[in-house]
RNA sequence: GGCCCGUUGGUCAAGUGGUUAAGACACCGCCCUUUCACGGCGGUAACAUGGGUUCGAAUCCCGUACGGGUCACCA
């Protein structure tokens, strides 16, 4: 066993008087909303208090590491803006930050708790545990003399250490959403704190670990309250100070599951791929369990961190509802600038539109109030590049006033006046709309709305029949204008 | 099953003993309008349930129901 100048020295280095949180993902290879949105609410409590926010890789199960995992994690934090001030690939002062690289210390810390009578190692065979009955309460490794334990342990006897968890009393947990937790210990087991390969379980080492990195506040996922009020124990084992604890409850994908890739459900790159902004998706996330009090609900993260406060977390399961952060995406949309929307929808606009004489840019500026989604461009365009099939019906519209016959009418005329018409502009081409329907004394929907058909060829379009001819031009909005007139007979 | 936790409209939620029980999404209607959308206005819709405590309970207490979590040498 270690020196105790060791310990103190390990004790030395951890920052105080400060607040520090951290986000502990296992790399599986994607970032959860779940996992995100803890990320979230870990990085804002950090921030806004002025504290540090600390990454730390928790790599132990060997079994379910994936190639590249810690990259996506890197990548998504990156991307939505949650940096950290220590970590892996940062350094800090309580490294090293990825939990393989510290699994030396684990077996140090054990050994000091079974030094203080906390734990002690139980050299059960696993087919014993499995017999019916057998308590770990009752279990004789518990009052193993010091010396035969350590005997039996030299001489090579498989163990595992456990911790030492008193038959009387209760334990009282303090969670900073759900408030005092009180347990029996008589209900909590004699968890295992070191495996039989000499790594830790996850409990220990995160014990171990939050302590040694001076976290004051520890956010997860509600599956751990169970098992807090053990922690409190081991705290109180090591004399530790216990840190501030926030349970959060799960985002749920209906009443009754998690939200899961297993199910099919979006993780963070997948909502990407399917065209919502990075701000949109963390601002949704925020409000999925947790409300500022106001009516407000449109933040960026540098908001977030202003005003992000404990108090607003729910305690019950939040069903994530795609159609809400539809609706936030568009928000986002509509508040881009007309440069920055068109960039971002040129990609999803060439998918559709190949013809090279057409300008994206154009399409972009018809089309951001009304995306609400980057991936719902496509499909509003294809008749940019070749006009569809429709039938004559599709120029009957009552509230327009027009018919096959008025169509036909004032298709003619406009095909006309727009032949000779000097200049090619919205304004322009208005102009001899409006003075068209004037001289014929209608309203001016019937003659747009004929003309909208016909250089589209679909009832509902991205802009209006000024937009469109404008954009497709002059030669290909007359030829459309007579592909109608021919259907019309 | 034991233990722990939760429950306000379809969804996210405000609310901390006295409110006509906010707001948002979705939905419906009207207006605006060269379609759709945007925008504006309006509407439908909730305190799981039974007992207490109290002058008064969505708010406090107890029970019940329902839901979730946990009971691994996984995290």
């Amino acid at each position: 066993m270690k020196e105790q100048s060791w310990f103190e020295a390990m004790e030395a280095r951890i920052p105080k008087g400060e607040v520090r949180t951290r986000f502990a993902p296992s790399p599986t290879g994607y970032m959860h909303v779940g996992n995100l949105r803890t990320a979230l609410y870990t990085y804002l409590i950090a921030r806004r208090a002025g504290g540090k926010f600390i990454l730390r890789i928790e790599d132990t199960d060997q079994g379910r590491l994936v190639e590249g995992a810690v990259d996506v994690i890197y990548k998504t934090m990156r991307e939505c803006g949650l940096s950290h001030d220590e970590g892996p690939d940062v350094g800090g002062p309580v490294g090293p930050y990825v939990q393989t690289e510290r699994r030396g210390l684990y077996m140090d810390y054990a050994e000091l708790l079974i030094e203080r009578g906390h734990a002690y190692r139980c050299f059960c065979e696993k087919s014993e545990e499995a017999a019916e009955g057998f308590k770990h309460e009752d279990d004789p490794c518990r009052s193993l003399s010091k010396e035969e334990s350590e005997a039996r342990a030299a001489a090579g006897e498989p163990f595992v250490i456990r911790q030492l968890i008193p038959h009387e009393g209760t334990t009282t947990f303090h969670d900073e959403i759900f408030g005092d937790i009180t347990a029996p210990n008589a209900d909590l087991d004699d968890q295992v704190l070191m495996k039989r390969d000499g790594l830790p379980t996850y409990n220990f080492a995160n014990v171990i670990d939050d302590h040694l990195m001076g976290i004051s506040h520890v956010v997860r996922g509600t599956e751990y309250l169970s098992s807090a009020p053990k922690y409190n124990l081991l705290y109180e084992g090591f004399g530790w100070e216990i840190p501030k604890y926030v349970h959060c409850s799960p985002v749920m994908r209906d009443a009754h599951n998690k939200m899961s890739k297993r199910h099919g459900d979006p993780s963070y790159e997948d909502l990407i791929a399917q065209g919502y902004l990075t701000e949109a998706v963390v601002n949704y996330v925020a409000l999925l369990g947790w409300s500022p009090g106001g009516e407000r609900e449109i933040y960026t993260l540098k908001e977030l961190e202003q005003v992000f406060d404990l108090h607003g977390l729910s305690k019950s399961p939040a069903i994530f509802d795609i159609e809400k952060l539809r609706w936030l995406n568009s928000e986002y949309i509509r508040a881009m600038s007309p440069e920055a929307f068109a960039k971002a929808a040129e990609p999803y606009i060439r998918q559709a539109v190949k013809n090279p004489a057409i300008d994206p840019a154009a399409i972009a500026a018809l089309l951001q109030q009304r995306t609400e989604v980057l991936t719902d461009i496509p499909e509003k365009l294809g008749f940019f590049d070749a006009l569809p099939d429709y039938g004559p019906e599709l120029f009957e519209n009552k509230k327009s006033k027009s018919t096959q016959e008025s169509a036909k009418k004032f298709l003619a005329l406009a095909k006309e006046r727009l032949a000779a018409l000097e200049g090619w502009d919205d304004e322009a081409i208005l102009e001899s709309m409006k003075s068209l329907a004037e001289a014929e004394g209608v309203k001016n929907a019937a003659v747009m709305w004929p003309v909208r058909i016909a250089v589209s060829g679909q009832t509902v379009t991205p802009g209006g029949a000024v937009e469109l001819c404008r954009i497709l031009g002059r030669d290909e909005t007359l030829r459309r204008l007579g592909t109608g007139l021919q259907k019309l007979g």
